[in-house]
DNA sequence: TCTACCCTGGAAAGCGCATTCCGGCATTAT
DNA sequence: ATAATGCCGGAATGCGCTTTCCAGGGTAGA
């Protein structure tokens, strides 16, 4: 059907072996004049080589794996968009697996990655501790075999990856917070057997701690906009929002989405941020700088991190080595206080 | 290094041609006491197939690819979401590749999954004529060797996919915001080249001309967040808006993420939408419901758009078929007029 | 009971390419 | 001038799997 590279040779009128030193590189450079009948024999038929028959010759791929929890969800966007930068121009492709937030589905993407045999792994988002049992050990065999596993966000097995601050971070917004004024807290902490959630969550609570404030309820939830929204919308029924005694309050929300949804049922009730509520999030997705009012988060450069993951599991050499990631607050309009 | 199914074979006694009928699907199925032989064999032994050497034995590699201009554009993540989620339990994988709008990069993407013996490509987004030439030949040598190509959002070369009525919703949208009372109307109408922005622009001029209403302004820009941005800032700049006489501009973006970089340059200038001037977008991004106010815009279903696209591709009779997608009006708050 | 046929498992031939090995030639060193 | 050293192109092997093709045993029909 397709072109294959014998073809191409009998048309230039070398073996085989010559034309795949030249075309597809190789250590052995062949004769210049040689070359270039080959390339023009090539460029005449269309030739383009088999990938399958590539890696299957070279045992290896030229693949790599991205395994998100949603590709819709800008937090896993943005890192996609900066792993494909990443692999762009190294010849390697990017595979794509969006998980739904399933366990399983995880599981399975990684041996379906096994089953191409990409080069490396990167592995997006925090999972519950409960679910590292199954996804700890396909890895290790992943690993095993020799296969390149890098995570972004949480450290597992013994892997390589971008760890992010989470703790260090939500305390120095906790600080910057406290530093505002704010003495009344409310935590929306996501789903409790999600590490990142659980992180986020203790780092802040510790550095109020340190300060004396004792946050006023942390509430557990789906880490997702849904979440925010109907946790949000429960907080306010209670009639915890808006109480004038005792100063304003202010909510954490462990991710921007989540805080995005806590937005939109304050506006749906007819209250105000920051006169009712003050709001705070965390890892500033693109979409929030443009929210009105301004959400403060904490700032992750998303894109950064997926480049720099993806460029790790280019060089060999980095295979388990791990970058820590700082956040940084900023400090926008949904936490002013007048 | 990994276990290949001869080993499995071997362990099971039987030959590597009974393994790989029972393992892996074939039109034989051998006896079911020898089957759970090898069954229980390749279990022993943590077997999984090597998908290269089967995509190089049946010259099908399991494999679809998916070309967008920027994977953490919500209007492509949701096509993507759509898509992953279409070809979910198929067992075909998708390869991704995000070309940063560059036209260069999506030949070369296609170049690329020619390789990889993709069974189909999904090109999602409006390319510019000018680029059609290099794109067109391209495609067709690959349905010449047999890939199948489908389309979301424009018809080229002689594909299927799915078309998005572009044409026909602006006109809607435009029939709406007449019926509101909005009388002056300027347009951000996204570079000049790109089929789909025209396409919106002419349906949306057509419907006010028929009701006797001349657009008082078309701008050409980026054809996205930061060219709406850029050109309300000039329009805002050029004292345009906000002037008292002969009512209320309307602003009508092209795509949503215009809209959004708009409203953004409108606040930052503080002024207000709707009462300083109306605003409506086109595509009905997840984001859009939570901005305040929320915006008027067309509702494209999205990850309905991009699961259909991916389904058509595993079917084989659909190659060549075109499925019509008509978007629906949505008026919110950004249009409103008191 | 014997022949014709079907079913099942195994041997072997690829799928398209990279790469090791080998032979022939032109250099350089002796 | 001869032997030793590279260098370059070609033949052949193998990557891991699917899929013909083949042989043998079982069944049914005569």
């Amino acid at each position: 059907m397709a072109v294959r590279l014998a073809d191409v040779a009998k048309a230039a009128g070398v073996s085989q072996s010559t034309a795949s030193r030249v075309l597809n590189g190789s250590s052995r450079r062949p004769n210049p004049a040689v070359a270039e009948r080959v390339r023009a024999a090539a460029d005449e038929l269309g030739y383009f080589p088999n990938a399958q028959a590539q890696a299957l010759a070279r045992s290896s791929a030229g693949l790599t794996g991205l395994i998100v929890h949603d590709i819709a969800d800008p937090y896993f966007s943005s890192i996609a968009r900066g792993a494909q930068r990443g692999l762009a121009g190294s010849g390697v492709q990017l595979m794509l697996a969006s998980t739904e937030r399933e366990a399983e589905a995880e599981v399975e993407a990684v041996r379906t990655f096994m089953s191409y045999r990409t080069d490396a792994i990167m592995l997006a988002g925090s999972r519950g501790l409960a679910d590292d049992a199954a996804l700890q050990k396909v890895l290790e065999t992943y690993q095993d075999n020799g296969g390149k596993v890098a995570m972004i966000g949480q450290p597992l097995s013994n892997a390589g990856g971008v760890r992010i601050d989470n703790d260090g971070s939500a305390a120095a917004l906790a600080g910057e917070l406290l530093k505002l004024g704010h003495r009344r807290f409310v935590i929306f902490a996501g789903e409790e057997q999600l590490t990142t959630a659980a992180q986020r969550t203790a780092g802040f609570i510790s550095k109020l701690r340190a300060a004396g404030v004792q946050p006023e309820a942390v509430h557990h939830g789906a880490f997702s906009r849904d979440g925010g929204y109907f946790l949000m919308s429960e907080l306010i029924r209670s009639g915890a929002v808006g109480g004038p005694d005792a100063g304003p309050l202010c909510l954490f929300c462990v991710s921007d989405v989540m805080a995005l949804g806590a937005l939109a049922a304050v506006r749906e009730a007819g209250m105000r941020v920051p006169e009712d509520i003050a709001l705070a999030g965390f890892d500033d997705i693109p979409t929030l700088a443009d929210q009105s009012p301004t959400i403060t988060t904490v700032r992750l450069p998303l894109e950064e991190i997926g480049r720099m993951t993806a460029v790790m599991t280019l060089h060999n050499g980095d295979a388990d080595r791990w970058t820590v990631v700082e956040g940084t607050p900023v400090l926008r309009e949904s936490t002013r206080r007048d």
